[in-house]
DNA sequence: AGCACGCCGACT
DNA sequence: GTCGGCGTGCTC
C-alpha cells in the first residue's frame, strides 16, 4: 500500500503530494510519520492510502516509522485542512499544523510518565520481611510503608528510604515497578462545584433556539443577561447525548476563572488549550481531548482545531471581538472556520453577544442565522444609567484636565460610599507624543515611522508598534531647546492625575505595559476584585466580562477618540466599546453609573450608546455602510508589500499591481475602489511597507482567490506580500 | 527546510 | 594552486 504524505516543512515547492510505501508500519489516514526525505528524514502527514502511485514503483522509499499510536488527525481534519488551504491559499503543511500544539511537533514534549512500585502478589509481607537480612532496616520500613500505603511513587519511596534499599527491594521481586503515565492538568485547584441555574424564560427559550435549529444562532443579549448559562445548557444537553462541544473565548478573557465555571459543571470532561499553559499540559490537554477521555474544549481562537471527534456544538463567546481573526499566517477567520467545521460534522453553532458585528446581525435577517433574543438581566436591575459629559463646555469653563467636574463629583461620591470605580482610556502610556515646542519636533521611532509614546513609570520613550524603547530626551535633537512637551494623555497620566486629585484612595492600572507576563492580568484583577484599591485606569482590556460586584461608577475619558480612527469599523468598535465598558457598573446590589466624556455629544453612535439603543444603532451603520460601499455590502481587499529595502518593496508592488490590474480589468464592474499606495504606517520594524487596495461587490470568490494568488506569486525572499480580505486593522 | 553541486574571489 | 562564498536545484 501506498501512503500520501505532505512532508511537514511549509514552502510552496514542497506542498504537494510525496508517496511512501507503507510497509509494515501501520500508517493510516491522518498518522504523523517521520519519513526519509532526500538526503535526511523530516516529520510528515499521511493524508490518504492507496494502491497505486503515479511515481516509478521502485524508486519508492518507505515510511520510518509512525510517530503516535493514535493517528493525530481526524478525517474530519483532514476536511478542514483542505478548506482552509483552499480559501485562505496556504500550504497544506501550515494548516494542518494548525491542529497540532506546536509543541507536538519534532518530538519536543512526550507523554509524562513516571514509576511506581507495588507489592510483589508472589509472597505475604510476612514471608518477605522474614527473607531479609536483620539488619536491613531500611528494606523492612519500605516494605511495610508499601503495605500501608500501596502504589507508590518509587522517587518518593527512593526519598524517604534509600536509593540502595529500593533497588535491592527490586531486585528480589519483593516490589514491582511499572511505568505510568500521569497527566499534568492546569489549574487543578480551581473548580468548586457549581449549581446549575435555574433558566429565565428567555434563556430556556434561546436554549431550545439553538439546539432545535438547523442554522447557525446568533444570541443577543444585554450584559448580564445570562449569556454563558445558556451556552452552558445548551453545551450539557449536546455532551448528553453522546456528543462533544467547543467554547471560544476572546483571548484576553480567557482567565482561569472562566475555565473554573467550566470544570465546575462538567469536570474533567473540559479540557483547556490556551498559550498561558506549559508545553506539557497543553499537550497533555490535546491528548485528553483526541482519546475521547474529555469532551468539551475551550480556548481562544485556536481551539476551534480542538481535536474532538463527533463534535456537536461551538459556541463562540462575544463574537464581535477582534481576536478571532488571525494576523499572521495562516490569516484564518475563526467564524469561517467554525462555520465550516460543523457543517461537516454537522453541529450547531452559537456566535453569542450583546452587540453583534453588522455583518452577524444582518445574517439573521437575510435568514441565514437564527436569532435568539434576550433583553432583560438576569438579576433584574436595570442596565447603569450613563451621563453625557461635553467636554467642550468643560473647556469653555476653564477645566483642561482629563476629568470632567460631573466625573469628578461621581468619583467622589463612589469613594465616600467605600465603592469602586473603573476609569477607561484607550491609550496606554503618559504622553501620546512628545513634541517640541520650539521647533515642531516630534520624537519617532527609528525603526518604525510611528512617534513615540512618553512612558512615565521608567521615564523611557517607547514605540508601540515594535517595542523598541528610548531614552527619555532631555533636549530638542533638532533645535536644542528645552522645552519639550507632552501632548494627549495616556493611562499613565491618568493615574497621576487622578492621585493627585484623591491623594487617599488606592489606584491600580492595567494596561499593555504591566501585564506582559501571563500571571500580570490575573494579579491586578484579584487585586482590585478583593477590593485592595479603589480605582482601576486601563485600556480596551478592562472592558472584557470581568465581573466586580461593587464597581458602581465607569468613567470613559475620551468616547471620541476612536470614532475617528481611519476604519471603517470604527462606530461599531465604539459602540461596542462602550456598552462593554459601561456593563462594568453596577453588577451586584447598587445601581450603577457610567460618566461618558465626549466633545461630540450629539454624535449618534453615542446617543444610541448611551440609550443601549443597539437596533437604532445598526439601523443608521447599515445605511451608512450601504451608501459608502463597506462591509457587509462589499469586500475590502487589501494585498500587503512588506520588506526592508524599499526599493524592492516597491518593484513588488509594482508587480502585484500589474496582475491585480488584469484582474480589475476582468471583473471591472465588481470594483468600487482600486488604488496602489504606502501603508498609514510606512515603515514597522525596518520594513517598508506598500499596499494595494481594492473593494468589491461582486465575485468575491474569484478575485479573492486570483488576489491571493498574487500575493504568492509577489512574495520572495527579501519582500513578504499577503493579502487581507476585511482587515480589522489598516495600519 | 536541508543538503549537494557548482562556479568565481582572497589566501597559506 | 585551494578554501569557501552562497546562488540553484532536488527531495516520493
Amino acid at each position: 500500500m501506498i501512503a500520501k504524505v505532505i512532508v511537514d516543512i511549509a514552502t510552496t515547492e514542497l506542498d504537494r503530494i510525496f508517496d511512501y510505501k507503507i510497509g509494515y508500519s501501520g500508517a493510516v489516514a491522518g498518522s504523523r510519520v517521520i519519513v526519509p526525505f532526500g538526503k535526511f528524514k523530516t516529520e510528515g502527514f499521511v493524508v490518504s492510502v492507496s494502491n497505486s502511485s503515479s511515481y516509478p514503483e521502485d524508486q519508492l522509499k518507505s515510511i520510518i516509522r509512525v510517530i503516535d499510536d493514535v493517528p493525530a488527525l481526524t478525517k474530519e481534519n483532514l476536511e478542514l485542512a483542505s478548506f482552509i488551504t483552499g480559501k485562505y491559499h496556504v500550504s497544506t503543511a501550515s494548516a494542518l499544523r494548525l491542529f497540532l500544539p506546536s509543541e507536538m511537533r519534532k518530538g519536543k514534549v512526550r507523554k509524562k510518565t513516571a514509576n511506581y512500585a507495588t507489592l510483589s502478589s508472589e509472597l505475604s509481607l510476612k514471608d518477605m520481611l522474614l527473607k531479609l537480612k536483620a539488619n536491613a532496616e531500611k528494606q523492612k520500613q519500605a516494605l511495610n510503608y508499601l503495605y500501608k500505603n500501596g502504589k507508590t511513587k518509587v522517587s518518593i519511596l527512593n526519598e524517604t528510604f534509600s536509593n540502595s534499599a529500593v533497588t535491592a527491594l527490586k531486585t528480589k521481586g519483593f516490589i514491582i515497578v511499572t511505568e505510568e503515565r500521569i497527566v499534568r492538568t492546569p489549574y487543578k485547584e480551581l473548580g468548586a462545584s457549581e449549581k446549575k441555574v435555574k433558566l429565565t424564560l428567555e434563556q430556556s427559550s434561546a436554549v431550545q433556539k439553538i439546539l432545535s435549529s438547523t442554522k447557525p444562532t446568533l444570541l443577543k443579549g444585554v450584559t448580564g443577561s445570562g449569556k454563558t448559562e445558556v451556552y452552558l445548557q445548551a453545551i450539557e444537553s449536546v455532551v448528553k447525548s453522546g456528543k462533544t462541544a467547543i467554547m471560544l473565548v476572546p483571548e484576553i478573557s480567557l482567565t482561569p476563572q472562566t475555565f473554573s465555571r467550566l470544570r465546575a459543571r462538567f469536570g474533567d470532561k473540559c479540557a483547556i488549550l490556551h498559550s498561558g499553559l506549559s508545553a506539557g499540559e497543553r499537550f497533555d490537554e490535546w491528548w485528553r481531548l483526541r482519546s475521547g477521555e474529555a469532551v468539551i474544549a475551550i480556548g481562544a481562537r485556536s481551539a476551534v482545531f480542538a481535536p474532538v471527534e463527533n463534535l456537536g456544538i461551538i459556541v463562540i463567546d462575544e463574537e464581535h471581538d477582534q481576536s478571532y481573526e488571525s494576523e499572521s499566517s495562516p490569516r484564518y477567520v475563526t467564524e469561517e472556520v467554525a462555520l465550516e467545521r460543523a457543517r461537516l460534522s454537522g453541529a450547531k453553532v452559537v456566535l453569542g453577544s450583546a452587540t453583534p458585528k453588522i455583518e452577524s446581525y444582518l445574517k439573521t435577517k437575510t435568514g441565514e442565522f437564527e436569532l435568539a433574543e434576550m433583553k432583560d438581566r438576569v438579576n433584574g436591575k436595570p442596565l447603569p444609567e450613563i451621563i453625557i459629559a461635553d467636554m467642550r463646555s468643560e473647556v469653555r469653563r476653564g477645566n483642561i484636565s482629563a476629568f470632567s467636574t460631573a466625573l469628578k463629583q461621581e468619583l467622589k461620591q463612589t469613594l465616600d460610599n467605600k465603592n469602586q470605580a473603573i476609569i477607561f482610556l484607550n491609550r496606554r502610556g503618559y504622553s501620546q507624543k512628545v513634541i517640541c515646542r520650539e521647533c515642531g519636533y516630534v520624537a519617532k521611532c527609528t525603526h518604525c515611522d510611528v512617534s513615540l509614546t512618553y512612558h512615565r513609570v521608567d521615564n523611557q520613550l517607547k514605540c508601540h508598534y515594535c517595542a523598541s524603547a528610548y531614552k527619555m530626551l532631555e533636549a530638542c535633537p533638532e533645535c536644542g531647546s528645552l522645552s519639550v512637551n507632552y501632548s494627549g494623555t495616556g493611562t499613565q497620566r491618568v493615574v497621576t492625575e487622578l492621585q493627585e486629585l484623591f491623594p487617599n484612595a488606592k489606584i491600580l492600572r492595567m494596561d499593555n505595559d504591566n501585564t506582559q507576563n501571563k500571571e500580570g492580568h490575573y494579579k491586578i484583577l484579584k487585586e482590585f476584585g478583593d477590593k485592595k484599591a479603589d480605582i482601576l485606569v486601563g485600556t480596551q482590556m478592562i472592558a472584557k466580562g470581568h465581573d466586580f460586584p461593587s464597581v458602581t461608577l465607569v468613567g470613559i475619558l475620551d468616547a471620541d477618540m476612536s470614532l475617528y480612527f481611519s476604519d471603517y469599523r470604527a462606530s461599531e468598535r465604539t459602540f461596542q466599546l462602550i456598552t462593554q465598558v459601561a456593563g462594568r457598573s453596577g453588577r451586584a446590589d447598587d445601581k450603577g453609573k457610567v460618566v461618558l466624556q465626549t466633545y461630540s455629544p450629539s454624535n449618534p453612535v453615542l446617543t444610541s450608546a448611551i440609550r443601549y439603543d443597539y437596533d437604532r444603532f445598526y439601523l443608521r451603520e447599515c445605511a451608512v455602510r450601504q451608501a459608502s460601499g463597506f462591509p457587509p455590502f462589499s469586500h475590502i481587499l487589501r494585498i500587503m508589500v512588506e520588506g526592508e529595502d524599499e526599493k524592492l518593496a516597491i518593484e513588488a508592488l509594482k508587480k502585484a499591481f500589474e496582475s491585480a490590474k488584469t484582474v480589475f480589468d476582468n471583473y471591472r464592474s465588481s470594483f468600487i475602489y482600486f488604488d496602489k499606495m504606502k501603508s498609514p504606517v510606512k515603515r514597522i520594524n525596518n520594513k517598508y511597507r506598500y499596499q494595494v487596495l481594492a473593494r468589491i461587490t461582486n465575485n468575491y470568490k474569484e478575485i479573492e482567490d486570483e488576489f491571493y494568488k498574487i500575493a504568492n506569486e509577489v512574495t520572495s525572499k527579501k519582500v513578504l506580500c499577503y493579502l487581507e480580505v476585511n482587515p480589522s486593522s489598516i495600519s
